[in-house]
DNA sequence: ACTATCCATTGACAAATGTGATTTCAATAG
DNA sequence: CTATTGAAATCACATTTGTCAATGGATAGT
């Protein structure tokens, strides 16, 4: 699958010269592109995608003691993950006794979403 | 802003047994959580993410030399993130003589962006 | 053929990350 | 009150990541 789009021609700098004129400038996404990093970040991990995917999909709180028998990890290693997602703001918590509930933030990936458009 | 939604009561467990009922399987999602982490993964750092908006939004491909201005980094530290957005799938490259140019592969972020729903 | 330029790779290093064992805290059950 | 359980926090450690300086390969321009 070949990608043909225009392509400016080059020339060799001069000497000393700046090579080329910037095409664009990202300036005004500065902010934006480090909010939408820190939730990517979050879910750059298949642990956490589907804690989060599992989280959407039960559209409800769910037990942190329901989450760790689905992976094949220590409870204290799923608790770090939560709180990766937590911090990122992807997902909520809640204590109730002795248990804790996590949820889905539901504005959390609008940002991102909106980016990767479609 | 709270989200109620319906929470499955607990009672501590008698001793031994499992605590609960796991409420979803998620292992329809292993692979389909790894491939998508990864596309998440290589948009998790704010360089990369500009980096890639800057490739979208021009819609045609973009030389190195026009990249490495636009950041406050060593040439290396830019193409060295070219590269994991590359190995991520998300850009492909060109060369042309001296020149490099980069575009974003198109449906690359299409996983992510479906499942991220919009 | 020479040389300067573009770009990728390597090496090095500090910082961040993923994981488990252990500990701490809170609260339920008896 | 005491013992026990669920979850978070802490500690420790190996791996990965972001960055730059230095190096190397290829080639446009002379």
């Amino acid at each position: 699958m070949t990608v043909d789009l225009e392509l400016t021609p080059k020339t060799k700098r001069p000497a000393g010269e700046p090579c080329c004129e910037p095409v664009v400038y990202p300036e005004i996404e500065r902010a934006e592109a480090e909010r939408m990093a820190t939730v990517a970040k979050a879910l750059g991990d298949p642990i956490r995608m589907q804690l989060a995917d599992v989280l959407r999909k039960h559209a409800g709180k769910v037990c942190v003691c329901e989450l760790v028998p689905l992976f094949d990890l220590s409870q204290p290693t799923v608790s770090h993950h939560l709180k990766v997602l937590r911090e990122a703001g992807i997902v909520g918590s809640e204590r109730r006794g002795l248990w804790a509930y996590y949820y889905v933030v539901p504005d959390a990936l609008e940002e991102l979403s909106t980016w990767l458009g479609n």
